[in-house]
Formats: C-alpha cells, sequence, structure tokens
RNA sequence: GCGGGCGUGAUGGAAUGGUAGACAUAUCAGACUUAAAAUCUGAAGGGGUUCGCCCCGUGUGGGUUCGAGUCCCACCGCCCGCACCA
C-alpha cells in the first residue's frame, strides 16, 4: 500500500498544541494514553444516568485481527462513544471466544499445546486491537478458556442439569469424521460439517442435550417482541424452529395390537389417504424386525444408508409392505397397508405418517412406485380430473372442491378445511390437534480436548454423578499430547480417574467437552459481573441487561443467536438472570463484510495464482505482468485478497481506517476495500486538520462575511449526522461531514464562527475518528476531552431559513423555480407560481386544471 | 420446491410518495510548480439545441397518484436462508 504523501510545507508555532502536519502516529498514541489515564471507558454502576449496554460479538482469537474485526468494533465504537456523548452510561466490554479446534489442529501441526496458542493469540490481538482506539472497559476482559469462566459456566451446566434443562440420551447423532466429533444439526451444513466440510455421518452414541426443544413454541412466539432486530434474522430463526399446526391421528391395527399415530399438518385429504408409512426406526418395524427376515434386511439397508446426510437427501424412496393393516379412521370399512419407508424421520412427529399420494408430491411417486391407490380429496374448481402423475398441490388459501368430506366442508380453502376437519376429529376424540416444531435438542458433548469439561462423574454404582460444585472448576490438565487422533482426556488415566463425589468409590469423569456455543451462549451476561463467584451477579445483571445494541455478522443470525435466548431463559429458570433478561439482545445489527479485489495470472497450466494486494499496482505486477482483477470477494487468505489492517494502521493511522470502513457503503451491506478510498479517507481527515491549524491562526477580531450561513451549515450538519448515527446510517452521516468540511473550508467566516464550526465538526466527527478530535479540540481550547463532551444540539431555529426555493413541476416534471418567504401561504404561492414564465408558457392563455402546492416542498400545476 | 431480499451513472452508493444521481472513487480541464506529486478551483447520466432551453432516463411491462427509484400486480435477472419436516 502507497503512502499517500505528506502536505509539503511545515510551520511550526511557539506554544502550538499541534504540528502543522497531521501525523495519526503519534496523535492516537497520545490521545489513548490520555483516555486511559483518565479512565473514561471503565463502567461501574450508577443511578445518575440511563446505562447503555453495547456489544460486538466477540473475537476468535485466530491470532490476527483482520478488517471484518475493524469495521465491526468501529461500529460498536461509534454508537458507544455517541451514547457516552448523549449522557449515557456506557458498558463496552470485549472478550474472546477461546474453546475450538483451530487450537487442537494448531497444536497437532506445529506442536506445543492449544493454551500456549490461544493465550498467545489473544496477546498479539489485544496489542492489535489497542491501536484502534476503541472505548472499551479492558477491565473486564476475559477469554471463555480461562478457568474463572468456564468454572462458573460448569456451575451453570449443574444448575441446569438440577432444573432438568439438560439430560442424557442415546442418539443418532452427526459424526464428523475429519474432526471426530459429533456436530449440533445447526452445524451441519448441505450435509457437511461446518468446520471441516466433511461428509457427515450418523452414528449412535450417548450424549448429552439441552432440552431447548421444549422451549420452541416460546423462542418462535417472542421473536415478535424483537421489534429492532432484522425481519430477515426473525424469519430465519422462525423458518429454524419450523413450526407447523396439524393433528396426531391414531389408525386402529386390524390385528388388535393398539395404534399407529401419525402426524398430519394435511388432515383434510384424509379421503385420499392410501398406506401408512413408519420409519426404520419406529417401533413397530423395531418389533417387525425380529420376526420377519425381510424387513430386517431392508430395515438394516435403510440403516446403512443413511451414512452420509448427503447421501440422504439424494436417495431413493423405498418401502416395503410390513403386511400390518390399519382401519381408516373416517372409514372403518376401508384398510390400508403399513409400509416402512426409508424417507420418514423418527424423529419428527409420531415417526408415521399417512400418505395421500394425490396431494403430496412424494407420496404420489411413492404410490406409482409400488403400485397403491390414488384417490383425490378434492379438486379445483372446473378442473374436475384425476391426479395422474403430478400431486395436486395448491396454495392453502386457494379454493378447492373437496369431495364428499367427512366434515361437510365443499369448496373452501384447504386452510379451512384443515381447521374443520381438526375441530371434527377432536369432537368425536379420534385426533388431536397439535404443533409440531422442526428444532431439536441440542446435542453439546464433543470429543475434544480444547473446550469446557463436562462436570459429571461416570460410577458403576451411583451412574451419572454432578461433580460438586466446591470442586469446581474441573481444570482441563496441561500435560496432554496430539499425536494420537481423537480426545486426549479420553487416555489421561490420572485426570479422568477420580472418586465418585456420591459414594467415593473410584469412578471416571466425563471425558466430553462441550460444544464452543455453550461459551458464547451466555459471555454477554458474564460481562455484566466478570469476576463474581457466581455465573452472574444478579444486582449487576439486573442493572446492565439487556445488551441495548448487539452487533455482528449474519452468519450467526441462527446458531449463535438462538442458542444465547435458550441460554437467557435457562438462566432466568436457574436464578441467574432475571425475568427481564430472557431475550438478552434488545437490538440486533448485521454488519456486512469487507471485500477485496482478487488479482490472478495464470501459470505455465492455466491454473489461476493469485496475489496479495501490496504486490500489485496499476494492474500489474512488479515484473510488469498484467494482473487479471476478479470481483470483490470476502477476504481469504487463499484467494490472497487480504488487506492487513495493521499495515493500514501503520501507513494512515487507525483513524482513517475506522474512517474508510464506515464510509461509502451502509453498514448492513458488504464493504469494498479500495486503496483510492483509503487515501480519501486519510485525505479527508488531513484537510480538517489543515482546516482547525488554519482557524487557530487567524486574526480572533478580524470581521469575516456570512457567518450566518456557516452556522446554518453547521445546524444543519448536526441534525443530519445526529440522525444518521442514531439510525445506522453511518455512510450517510460521513457524506454529510464531507459537505460541511468544504463548506467550512470555503468559508470566509469571523473567527468566532470558524472555531465554533471546527469544534463541532470535530464532535461530530468523534465518533469516527475521536483521536483526531480530541487533538481539532484540544487545539482549539475545548473543555476537557471531546470524548466525554456532550454531544451538540442543533438549534431548530437554525434549520429553518426565511425563504425557500420551490421547483415548479408542470404536470409532474419540473419545469421552473420560485423562491420565496418560507411562512407565504399557499394561495399566494399558487397566485406567485401561476404568474412565472414556465407556467405562463405551459397554460398557453388557458387555465390550469388543478394546482398542488406542498409548502416547504413542491408546487405542481396539472394543465 | 418453500421463504426472503435486491436491481439507480464507468464504480461504491444518496434520495420521510415531492428538483433522481448527494457524498466518494475513477475521469477530464484549469491554478500553483522548471517539472511531477501533493494541494486548490471547476466540469461531468444520455441525446438534441437557434445556447433560451427541449427530449429521454432508476431491470422489463402494466397499474394507483396531481406527482413513483420509492406503493400495487406480472415478468426477467442476481443474491441469501430453509428443504425427505408429513
Amino acid at each position: 500500500m502507497r503512502r499517500a504523501s505528506r502536505p509539503a510545507f511545515s510551520c511550526s508555532r511557539p506554544g502550538s498544541l499541534l504540528m502543522a502536519t497531521y501525523s495519526p502516529s503519534e496523535i492516537e498514541a497520545r490521545w489513548q494514553a490520555a483516555w486511559d489515564e483518565a479512565g473514561i471507558f471503565r463502567a461501574t454502576r450508577s443511578a445518575d444516568k440511563p446505562k447503555y449496554y453495547v456489544l460486538e460479538m466477540f473475537p476468535y482469537p485466530s491470532g490476527r485481527i483482520h478488517m471484518g474485526h475493524v469495521r465491526n468494533y468501529t461500529m460498536g465504537d461509534v454508537i458507544a462513544r455517541y451514547k457516552m456523548s448523549t449522557g449515557h452510561n456506557v458498558l463496552h466490554p470485549m472478550g474472546w471466544d477461546a474453546f475450538g479446534m483451530p487450537a487442537e489442529n494448531a497444536a497437532m501441526a506445529i506442536g506445543g499445546h492449544p493454551k500456549t496458542w490461544t493465550y498467545g493469540n489473544i496477546a498479539d490481538m489485544r496489542g492489535q486491537m489497542k491501536p484502534l482506539g476503541l472505548s472499551i472497559d479492558w477491565s473486564r476482559e476475559f477469554a471463555t478458556c480461562d478457568p474463572e469462566y468456564y468454572g462458573q459456566q460448569q456451575a451453570l451446566f449443574l444448575d441446569m442439569l438440577e432444573a432438568g434443562l439438560v439430560y442424557r440420551k442415546n442418539a443418532q447423532v452427526n459424526w464428523d469424521p475429519v474432526d471426530m466429533t459429533v456436530l449440533a444439526n445447526e452445524q451441519v451444513i448441505d450435509g457437511k460439517g461446518w468446520r471441516s466440510g466433511a461428509d457427515v455421518e450418523r452414528r449412535e452414541l450417548t450424549q448429552w442435550f439441552f432440552k431447548i426443544s421444549d422451549m420452541a413454541g416460546e423462542l418462535k412466539e417472542a421473536l415478535d417482541g424483537l421489534e429492532n432486530w432484522p425481519a430477515k434474522v426473525r424469519l430465519m430463526q422462525e423458518n429454524w424452529i419450523g413450526e407447523s399446526r396439524g393433528i396426531d391421528i391414531p389408525f386402529v391395527r386390524t390385528d388388535g395390537n393398539g395404534t399407529i399415530l401419525c402426524y398430519s399438518t394435511r388432515p383434510d385429504t384424509m379421503r385420499g389417504a392410501s398406506f401408512v408409512a413408519v420409519s426404520p426406526d419406529h417401533p413397530v418395524a423395531k418389533a417387525l424386525e425380529a420376526e420377519n427376515p425381510d424387513l430386517a434386511a431392508f430395515i438394516d439397508e435403510c440403516r446403512r444408508m443413511d451414512t452420509t446426510e448427503a447421501a440422504m437427501e439424494k436417495a431413493e424412496k423405498k418401502g416395503m409392505d410390513t403386511g400390518l393393516r390399519v382401519k381408516h379412521p373416517v372409514y372403518p370399512d376401508q384398510e390400508l397397508p403399513v409400509w416402512i419407508g426409508n424417507f420418514v424421520l423418527m424423529d419428527y412427529g409420531t415417526g408415521a405418517v399417512f400418505g395421500c399420494p394425490a396431494h403430496d408430491q412424494r407420496d404420489l411417486d411413492f404410490a406409482r412406485k409400488y403400485d397403491l391407490d390414488v384417490r383425490n380429496a378434492f379438486y379445483m374448481p372446473g378442473d374436475e380430473v384425476e391426479v395422474e402423475n403430478d400431486a395436486l398441490v395448491p396454495a392453502k388459501t386457494e379454493k378447492v372442491v373437496f369431495i364428499d368430506h367427512f366434515a361437510g366442508v365443499r369448496e373452501v380453502t384447504s386452510q379451512e378445511a384443515i381447521d374443520a376437519t381438526i375441530d371434527w376429529f377432536e369432537a368425536r376424540d379420534l385426533g388431536k390437534g397439535q404443533k409440531k416444531y422442526r428444532l431439536r435438542d441440542w446435542g453439546l458433548s464433543r470429543q475434544r480436548y480444547w473446550g469446557c469439561p463436562i462436570p459429571v462423574v461416570h460410577c458403576d454404582d451411583c451412574g451419572v454423578v454432578p461433580e460438586k460444585k466446591e470442586n469446581l472448576p474441573v481444570v482441563l490438565p496441561d500435560d496432554v499430547s496430539f499425536d494420537i487422533p481423537g480426545n486426549p482426556l479420553d487416555r489421561h488415566p490420572t485426570w479422568r480417574d477420580v472418586p465418585c463425589p456420591s459414594c467415593g468409590k473410584p469412578a471416571k469423569r466425563e471425558t466430553d467437552t462441550m460444544d464452543t456455543f455453550v461459551d458464547s451462549s451466555w459471555y454477554f451476561a458474564r460481562f455484566t459481573a466478570p469476576r463474581a463467584e457466581t455465573p452472574t451477579d444478579l444486582g449487576d445483571a439486573a442493572y446492565w441487561m439487556n445488551v441495548d445494541q448487539y452487533i455482528g455478522g449474519i452468519e450467526h443470525a441462527i446458531l449463535h443467536l438462538l442458542y444465547s435466548r435458550f441460554f437467557a431463559r435457562a438462566m432466568r429458570i436457574t436464578g441467574h438472570l432475571p425475568a427481564s433478561a430472557i431475550e438478552p439482545f434488545d437490538a440486533l445489527f448485521t454488519q456486512g463484510m469487507v471485500t477485496h479485489e482478487i488479482y490472478q495470472t495464470r501459470d505455465t497450466k492455466g491454473r489461476p495464482v493469485y496475489h496479495l494486494p501490496e504486490d500489485v499496482t496499476d494492474g500489474k505486477l512488479a515484473d510488469g505482468s498484467e494482473v487479471e482483477i476478479i470481483p470483490s470477494a470476502k477476504m481469504s487468505k487463499s484467494k490472497k485478497n487480504v488487506v492487513d489492517p495493521l499495515g493500514i494502521i501503520a501507513s494512515y493511522g487507525a483513524d482513517t481506517a475506522r474512517w474508510f470502513v464506515l464510509s461509502d457503503s451502509p453498514p448492513e451491506r458488504d464493504v469494498e476495500w479500495t486503496a483510492s478510498g483509503a487515501e480519501a479517507a486519510y485525505k479527508h481527515l488531513t484537510r480538517v486538520h489543515t482546516i482547525s491549524d488554519r482557524i487557530a491562526e487567524m486574526d480572533k477580531d478580524a470581521p469575516g462575511t456570512g457567518d450566518d450561513d456557516l452556522l446554518r451549515a453547521m445546524h444543519k450538519t448536526i441534525h443530519d449526522v445526529t440522525m444518521g448515527v442514531e439510525s445506522f446510517g453511518f455512510n450517510a452521516a460521513i457524506a454529510k461531514l464531507y459537505g460541511f468540511t468544504a463548506t467550512l473550508q470555503k468559508s470566509k467566516a469571523g473567527f468566532a464562527a470558524q472555531r465554533a464550526a471546527v469544534m463541532t465538526l470535530a464532535q461530530l466527527m468523534a465518533p469516527m475518528t475521536p483521536h483526531l478530535s480530541e487533538d481539532i479540540w484540544a487545539q482549539q481550547g475545548g473543555v476537557g476531552l471531546v470524548t466525554t463532551a456532550p454531544w451538540p444540539k442543533a438549534d431548530e431555529a437554525m434549520l429553518v431559513s426565511d425563504t425557500v426555493t420551490l421547483p415548479i413541476q408542470i404536470n409532474g416534471k419540473r419545469r421552473g423555480e420560485i423562491t420565496v418567504p418560507a411562512d407565504m401561504d399557499k394561495a399566494e404561492v399558487e397566485k406567485l407560481s401561476l404568474a412565472t414564465d414556465a407556467v405562463q408558457k405551459a397554460l398557453d392563455g388557458g387555465s390550469p386544471k388543478k394546482v398542488i402546492v406542498v409548502p416547504g416542498r413542491i408546487v405542481n400545476v396539472v394543465v
């Protein structure tokens, strides 16, 4: 990255607070030291001011900050600093999401210990973040791998265990064969592990689960109250929770062995039911497996086919007739065959469905394959044809014509028919309306070392015994090796073998650790009292919670945010959070990424070769070869399009980096990093600095012209920038600041007005460029620190001018303008407008059909 | 398949239903300079022009409205989420 040249002149004045050149490295270090000394970012409870908790999603300590961090934390910092200057008691903490596989992978690849690697990275990243000048209360910093943190997490786990929010079960789990651990459903993406990308296998293991599914309904309902969350995120969570309303209907077996309970969201199609299909894991299937070798072979085939999620999605629909028959619940003289279907999921609904081929494509394909009946339950109005190879599945809001419907409906929408059918079944006690959810319980066991140990002991006599709280934290052992695949805790006898907390006999610790998403599901609450001897301090939590503004990437829209919402509820139940905090994040903002072009050449075999941005000048490499430019994409090491914040800060300063990542693009969208954009940001800051120097040297008494214009522009800018910051319109606020800077630069106003203008400019810029703003504030003799100075207030009287220029439209097209006193009444404006040349020309002697006058806005003449 | 979002100059993007293209980049011209850089001043959607202005223009086609980038309908394109969910 080329360094922008500095202005050549340099006039140092004796006694001046500033050098004439803008020197960010000097300014930034100085003001950061001043903030530290004043301790202004240290948060303490106070009854005098309203509290404001602003939080950015804490980083994983990979070892290096990237531009995405800079953008994320700068946005939070703008909010935090703005709130501080508007009289709020601000909490703005930072920590480290420090457990996880990369530390183990590093230990395997380069040797050493995950702990050394992680804490080393944290130290490095803290050192890289501090120069950004963020208004963070570093006294609250913690890492999730600190025993003080994960010990409290273990205490929380034990409380949740006692409250029945955690349980152990034998379950089919998603097994990642590369990371050699299980994954939550949420961590399986397109059948592949979210981290390793490996095809996920099915395995049966005994695992710990959080009972999140019990709260599915509430987690869904409460989304409506999250008005300050992006609609998109609420919708994604709603889809993920996946509520459906249907009915459980028992089908009576003809062999007298009870019923098979089927779940359906379309009981209105009951007339077309032609078979029942159960999951290969259904108790009915399992019972038959023992006595019927053919079925056993088929079930076995289903299980083997189930090895990968990816294969499952593409797998052919297969089934086998069990020979069992059930009675149709509405038409008891009809009997339906019971099949085992490989497509029926045991863990959704009841693990059994009735098939209605006419109105479900999958059922139809299945019926055609195995020659089962296809009967319509309804037709489209005026189109009474039987289904052939395309199932008739109209929207539930469309009207259809039912055939001999047992509940008596005829031409109604499917939804109306569903409601009527459920009523009909319930009235006869033949079935029960149900809401079901797609959301499953959250499996938290991981067969890894570098995570929070699950604090239980397995005893032959007592079973699963919770560790005693006074024995917490259960600390990870340091003497482990990673030369053999699998979990080192499993083969660590001195750590693993402990006496049973209950009976004292030799027992074994649980060697699984917790999913790292557990760590990040309550850290926001811990920040309110990071050194407390319990997971939280209720007084502190009640004061600081909720997070008023949470900021992070859209990639956490489901996992992290849903788990956190669950944890807040669990922490309320276990007494660690007040009821008011069950929705922990009042407002959520999802910011876009920082992207960059990719520079590519090709090797002799035509394969792409990528080049670092700093190696490319004017589209060429140092050796003069042309570089192909591929449009902007997420910065990634493999594409070599990463711009390192450290280099930018070294060349231009933190203020420039902060200013740039906020300008140009709306914060929720991606912003493209460009070298020219960064230079523009730097130039702007230099310009502001130069203006302040110039004003500092002005003759204090010389009269100027246009004071009023400058002050009006100033108040307009205060108004616009305040609106921009309040509404996350940082890019728009920055545009206004550019405009005002240009106005100030050209102004011929007197000293007092110019000084007021530049000090206001410094204040308005302070959330984005705090260091430069402090320097200007000091140079102009501002009281105290700009960071703690009260936010400027726009004078309403200065926002309205005496005269306004109104555009005149003729038939909606702009044809002229008119300047009138701002308070002129409508009739007078109309009269003057009609007298203009443009209107006279258009009227051509006639009279207008209509004249619309919008005061202060526009005049439209219809001819 | 289901659900959601987005289409504006060369580029990133502005526009509570009221002057489309703010601001920035890239570009061009001028000032300063021996020169370049930096800095400053200015131009710039497309087309036409008798230099007064005029016509066209926010993916495409319709609609509502005095007035639509903005609201409604349909289509096209791109992006994102979910998906054997009964």
